[in-house]
DNA sequence: CATACGATCCGCCAAA
DNA sequence: GGTTTGGCGGATCGTA
């Protein structure tokens, strides 16, 4: 998990996901239910939504790069995640974020 | 919005 | 003899 949160940019397929792990994709998928109680590229979405989340509080980067950055294909599809996710869009929820009080450094969303 | 296709996921089950 | 594994089939999902 530590490994696939600090590699969410990059695409990657279950296969090799499982390679890393050392196991079957078989096995990755369940243990991976177990464990977490979702799957591999659930959670790799909620990962990715999540950090396109801190891009926008915390740069001025457009969309577009956003959705790269966070390992999603197309903006499109950032956008399609987030809207289901957080319920709102990326442009909306940067500037609500920068209405609420101000502050420079902030890690976390409200 | 519609189409299309490769990827993902999970029950089933033989084989460790 | 109970538990874990992983390929297969195929419905469903994600992305282009």
């Amino acid at each position: 998990l530590a490994w696939l949160e600090e590699n969410l940019h990059r695409a990657q397929t279950l296969a090799q996901i499982a390679r890393r792990a050392a196991t079957s994709v078989r096995s990755l998928n369940r243990r991976f239910r177990e464990q977490t109680g979702t799957t591999p590229l659930q959670w790799l979405i909620q990962s990715r939504v999540r950090r396109a989340q801190l891009l926008l509080e915390t740069t001025t980067h457009s969309v577009e790069s956003v959705a790269a950055s966070a390992g999603f294909g197309s903006a499109p599809i950032l956008r399609e995640h987030f809207r289901r996710i957080v319920k709102t869009t990326p442009q909306a929820y940067r500037r609500a974020f920068r209405g609420k009080a101000r502050p420079r450094r902030v890690t976390r969303a409200p």
